[in-house]
DNA sequence: AAACCTATTGACATTTTGTACATAGTGTGG
DNA sequence: CCACACTATGTACAAAATGTCAATAGGTTT
């Protein structure tokens, strides 16, 4: 019984790449702290992804220089930390990520589409 | 150096769950072989996944009881071949599913045109 | 000083996906 | 007949992605 995972606790992966296109989006926007973005990603409807995870995707990112990082002088009230920007190549890779979540975007669309579709007929079902 | 995913190679992990719902979607239209599911899942954009991996989702699919299989006695042409049909719990789950990639559709849409937007503003791209 | 919040990292487990090969029946061309 | 190709499924192992927990660390509040 090796099990096969069982069902997403809401918030984990939904469709490749939306971690690394929002991170992305983000830094493209302005350069922040994990910390700022962990909490920015609310507005794609990824939060619930644990901070560790997305610290993780950031070093990834920095590792194939899509962004780079340095400790933040500014000592403002807490532990140190570090403030991302995205790079040149960041903004390429961001470009081809979005295409294809469009691309799976319209795929969905095709899927959830059929399938009204196919209920609306009212045939199938076959047990 | 582990090395974290580098490029899909066109076909593989779109969204979580599309592979699972499109053959629960095309065995609620008609019960079918592997071997035919296969290519219908074409219809999808989701050829391009290895004959394996369908098969194993499959397998998987029936030890949770979405479908169920036996093998085809209709001795036609070629080794034996198994035909799958959806349960009843797989109705549901499809259903589930579905409005999942629904969800999904809809966080792809908010990334994509967040990323247009933003893009149209020209401002950002700090490096 | 105990508890809590900000901030980041590390290690390990689990889950998911990829890949290559094994097996098997049938038909075809040389 | 033999090599090869096509249909059809299964198995084993490797690699990648994700999840989970705890450690570290500076600072503030009670």
């Amino acid at each position: 019984m090796r099990g096969r995972g069982q069902r997403r606790q809401r918030g984990g992966r939904r469709a490749a790449g939306m971690r690394e296109s929002a991170l992305l989006l983000l830094l493209h926007r302005e350069p922040a702290h994990g910390y700022t973005l962990l909490e920015q990603l609310a507005e794609f409807g990824l939060d619930e992804i644990a901070p560790s995870v997305v610290y993780r995707a950031l070093r990834d990112m920095e590792e194939r220089g899509w962004v780079i990082s340095m400790w933040d002088e500014e000592q403002a009230l807490g532990p140190p930390r570090r403030i991302y920007r995205i790079t040149a190549l960041g903004d390429e890779v961001l470009a081809m990520w979005v295409q294809e979540l469009d691309e799976t975007k319209k795929l969905l669309g095709r899927l959830v589409g059929a399938y009204h579709l196919h209920m609306a007929e009212g045939e199938g079902e076959y047990h």
